[in-house]
DNA sequence: AACGGGTATTGGAACGGTCCAACGCAGCGT
DNA sequence: ACGCTGCGTTGGACCGTTCCAATACCCGTT
């Protein structure tokens, strides 16, 4: 059956009026007779009448939607910014279009490209990458905001995130204060946060005098990645008490590998990871680290991004927001 | 600045040609002589010409998008289903709209009618909850596939899901050879989902003449919910030796309390949990479990939802897929 | 030189909405 | 009786595409 979605002409004929007339009626801006509301009403579920986006969108010349890049969508605290976001977009009456990213720069490119050509009215990237796309979105004047990552050097892009230095130097500071002097630090990689959080951990290290003491594995954000870096770190001889893992997600890898190695947590080995994710404090992880303030992030980031929807001249912005450290069971006092 | 996006106007009117040939060369339909191809394409990226999805749709009559519906984006298995989703939805060549579901039945309503008025040709829905908007789904005809709930009894839904029955069976059966006898049950809730994996408990104790070992606690899909009922069982004075809980989340929770009561997991107490959950393979958690074909279920479901937008009227169908068993090191021989 | 055939190109009518200027009609004051 | 005013309503233009029928052009035949 080709059964052709009811348009608003017939709804329009099957009421009587014109097509005007039901235009009005759908977005009830007053001016219509009680009569001819209710006929139209009628009419429409009669019909099953939806209006049609696209041709709204086109008559509009706006689409009443706010894309959304997320580069990792199996990072579980991508689900918790993610939140944020929709709910403050929600509140402020526009929809949110979702299309995940990927390793492959192209296939990320396209999908921004997609976004753009459904004419989104503003962008909200999530992820700590570089998206591929960011420099056409600027180009483009779509307004954008990069959750995660500090872009305000990349002109015209405002962006949200936390402070990655201060974070990792209050991962040193909270190891140092419970007596904790060879700290090792498992690395995210070579992406911008991550080079931030260690640059954290050094800076802290060295105001502590403990710049022999220094040590960074290479890591990267995942299990995997934690798991391969602490690994080395318990081969070296260091004799590390302590390690501060780049994010939750490898620090649950640092956790299995202490755990292969025979070591128990945190009474031989502290461990603190990085992000605040959810599964960190399932009883059975208990994860100290150094929580990022997720679902504000994402909330902060559509605030922002109507803002500038607002205002397209105002200046770009970063906004740093404070990490703070949630202590559970995975670190403890150092003893020999 | 108001900064209008370029039209194919102004593509035609730089390149010197007229708007249908740009149309046609923008997408390279034959037919285009060399010299009007170049001289297009230059004028369209002097200008930073992209095509408005809208106009298009409006006038192809067709929106070349997908919706997707995931209830629950915090469930890590809801990713690697997307995963399969977006994979197959992109090889065929269109996109994806993702939407996330809430509690709330009105706004989850609201979001698949937000995705219908996009006139998307399919919609896929990821979640073990009816939908709420599944009915009008059907009514309007839009061609939808359910993923993770058996929906073949509502007429002209498809559905996908792994066979929760056996899985439930599997569970017990594993647990069984190990030697256990007293196997309690942590259920997932009330959902439809949850009841047959208990059913599948149960009708695999009773087959093993266990029925009198039969013992089920209420919990829930979620870390909490396994942690307080696994906290029910133990308390309890029947002395089970392993649980069988209703996912993998709910597991974690149960591996909590098994810790928090000094249970040494596997030897004292063996948990299996179900999902397959990419996070239950990390090494600090190691949670044996039934592990669903997540990114099959995401292709398959997308595949068929290619089918039924050929045919329209071919019968619903419902594909089971087989669970299967992945041992990991929270379930052990028994002995007392 | 006229003709046919193919190829490259074009104008205009859709598509389903929103917006706007104009219209009919009541009630009102004069 | 007259013109105002204001409300409810209407037709038609427009948004940026695609599609189709029509056209212009070039080339080889006859």
């Amino acid at each position: 059956m080709a059964a052709p979605r009811p348009t608003i002409k017939d709804v329009a004929a099957l009421a009587g009026v014109s097509k005007s007339l039901v235009s009005l009626a759908m977005r009830d801006s007053g001016r219509v007779s009680p009569e001819s509301l209710t006929a139209i009403r009628a009419a429409a579920d009669e019909l099953g009448y939806r209006p049609n986006a696209a041709a709204r969108s086109l008559a509009d010349r706006r689409s009443n939607t706010i894309g959304v890049l997320v580069q990792d969508l199996h990072n579980p605290i991508s689900a918790e910014i993610i939140d944020g976001v929709q709910r403050q977009v929600r509140a402020s009456g526009y929809h949110t279009m979702l299309v995940t990213g990927s390793e492959v720069a192209e296939l990320e490119q396209s999908e921004i490209e997609k976004l753009l050509e459904f004419q989104v009215e503003g962008l909200v990237i999530i992820g700590h990458r570089m998206p591929a796309g960011a420099r056409a979105a600027i180009k483009g004047y779509c307004p954008t905001v990069i959750i995660s990552r500090a872009e305000s050097d990349i002109a015209g892009l405002d962006s949200i995130s936390n402070d990655d230095n201060a974070g990792g130097r209050m991962a040193v500071d909270h190891l140092y204060s419970l007596g904790h002097r060879a700290i090792a630090h498992i690395t995210g990689g070579d992406n911008k946060v991550a080079l931030m959080r260690k640059s954290g951990y050094e800076s802290a290290m060295t105001g502590y005098g403990l710049a022999t003491q220094l040590a960074s594995y290479e890591g990267a954000f995942t299990d995997e990645g934690g798991y391969r870096g602490t690994c080395a770190a318990l081969d070296s001889k260091m004799g590390h008490s302590a390690i501060f893992v780049a994010n939750d997600l490898a620090a649950v890898g640092a956790l299995a590998a202490a755990a292969d190695r025979g070591l128990k947590v945190p009474d031989e080995l502290s461990i603190i990871g990085y992000d605040g994710m959810a599964l960190g404090g399932l009883r059975s992880i208990s994860l100290t680290t150094i929580a990022q303030p997720l679902a504000t992030m994402g909330l902060d980031a559509a605030a922002l991004l109507f803002l500038r929807i607002k205002d397209p001249t105002r200046p770009p912005v970063h906004i740093g927001l404070e990490p703070r450290l949630v202590i559970r069971n995975s670190t403890g006092v150092y003893h020999r």
